[in-house]
DNA sequence: GATGAATGAGGCTTCATTCAT
DNA sequence: TATGAATGAAGCCTCATTCAT
């Protein structure tokens, strides 16, 4: 039985990355450093990653999958698109609240789209992608007559902008559910709703 | 005359620094880097800072105060409250959507509040500010009935993660005015307006 | 079986080395490349061979005793002891025209004899053996009258040098059949004929 | 004034990393070695050479035109071509002789053609340059027919190779002058004296 | 005040060697 | 015997800082 099953010493090295790249950046990350939080030696993170550069990418990258899987998965609008709205923002701000680590690292590569040019690219279809999750809810509330008409895509991105916001300049407590609470109430207003 | 010669010397040296900084983050920006761009020589950086750390400081905390300006510049309420909150945020959006370059250092230092401690603690101040600056407009238009009734702080908080939402998401194109146009109105929503 | 097997690879393993070494120098040659070019893993090298250093010897030991045997190989002296030296000279520059790569190997040794003194000394050796090995036919000649006077021991060194240098300078094309035909003519000019 | 002027710094370096790459070859030479040798600190040497590569191509051609001055420096022929032959063999044997250190360096390059390519490029076209340098020596000598009728080009490559595998194979003594003087006599039969 | 050469600490990366399977 | 993951020493290079001119 192997001491440690590589993909698990793949995933420690990853995490422990995560971790460091979001608290330090890129620069002021040590792979010494990756390589101690993770509990390997030096030269085993690059057994398991090439360079520096590829390890901030996988860093970025492989969690994307579920921030994806949340952010982009909305249920089909039903009666009441009013309360799956509200649910869906729910679940994503709840999702954003605790995800200060990696959502940092998001930001950190957003903030710097010519340094880490290939990674802004990728992050930035995502916008696109949520405009088309959300869409059908927006419309369906509109056609409703619950939410005032606003041109659907303004919605999905002014709605990004502010959970990107509320993660960036919310970083005291992530564990305030007031606060979050909050911001979720908030959030709903973007979407235009006629009352409240 | 030395003195402003002088003056205008470390003004250029800042400027450069500013924009490299927020293109490159602090570590990968060099000294002979911002030397270059502000056209003068490696060493007479040192001559205006005595190093990079007091350099990237008076790059994040110099022109806060031009910010803070903008921002916590709110006329006393009129009769129209409405108009006044809707121009406060014109005037806020506007300067806003020309700070890419500075906003970005905003973003970076408040995306990583334990590496620059000292300067996050500063930027932090500036939501409670910026509380007391909305405030009044706030409570009027909510006695005024134009508003709902929605906690004036959640109100501030939530406008100012948006503002940086906006900033940090819209990096493609700073001078498109629709965009910004849009993120106006939607801004807007967050101070739960009854009709619009 | 097994052992033969393993010989096999071991032998496969050499040529690898000596492939690589010729080409990119000690230093510059790592046991993940021989291995590749050899087809065996990484670790099987090590099977093999001790070390890297062990390696390299071997490299350029074991091919010593064929290189030996073509140059250190001369007939007793016939009646014709010009044809015969031609003749000598003949297959040995033939044999060298084809080792481009294990030729270099050896000057790459000869061109280095602190940091690889031990090999040094064991392919100094050679110039002495040579110097015997051709003694006759030479004295034979210079008996006849057929050539000059000249210390034995001068000829052989100098048509050492010659060899060496003709293989060192001329790597472009080592299937140039003309080349090595001049370098062949030349070479017997060392020889002092007095005739041609 | 300044305690080392640059160019003699610059040349201080320049002269121990032709030491040093010539005894140990370019991957085992380390900057910190040759600094050390140069009497000046680590990051200095990266002062005048911008890296390991650059400071190695420094250390083969900017010498080479010295080399260059004394192999193509050919005089005019005169009455006695033969006296003038050995005389020129005479100053290429002693300047070549003196020569231990940077020799290797060539030799070192010309026998790693793919990992020098440029290098060797440049070294390469020596023997061109040697071919017409001598050429009027030669033809003169076999007009007034004390020289055989060879081609003068391969008169001049095959000399230009026994100069190389001169100095390569005869590594022990660089002044023991009794054999250098053979080599000469030994060169100039490569010119075909039809007497001696 | 302005300059840039000198310095060396620190980081990334390579790679020989070990060793458990 | 064959393998390749784990390790860490060592090298190149960058760059902030110092300081002499």
């Amino acid at each position: 039985m192997a001491i440690q099953k590589s993909a698990k010493k793949r995933e420690r090295i990853l995490q422990a990355a995560i971790q460091t790249f979001s608290v330090n950046g890129y620069s002021n990350t040590t792979i010494k450093g990756v390589a101690e939080k993770a509990g390997v030696s030096f030269g085993t993170v690059f057994t398991y990653f090439e360079n520096k550069e590829n390890l901030f990418k996988a860093s970025v990258l492989e969690p994307l999958e579920e921030v994806k899987a949340v952010m982009l998965t909305v249920p089909e609008p039903s009666d009441d698109p009013t309360k799956q709205i509200q649910e869906v923002i729910a679940k994503q701000f709840r999702f954003f609240a605790q995800q200060t680590t990696y959502a940092r690292m998001l930001q950190y590569v957003i903030g710097q789209p010519e340094r880490f040019q290939e990674l802004f690219i990728e992050l930035d279809q995502f916008s696109i992608q949520l405009r088309e999750a959300l869409r059908p809810l927006i419309v369906k509330g509109q056609e409703q007559g619950v939410l005032m008409e606003i041109e659907p895509n303004d919605i999905s991105d002014s709605y990004l902008a502010f959970i990107n916001g509320a993660r960036l300049t919310f970083t005291d407590s992530a564990d305030n559910e007031k606060a979050w609470d909050m911001f979720m109430r908030q959030a709903y207003l973007l979407f235009g709703p006629k009352l409240i």
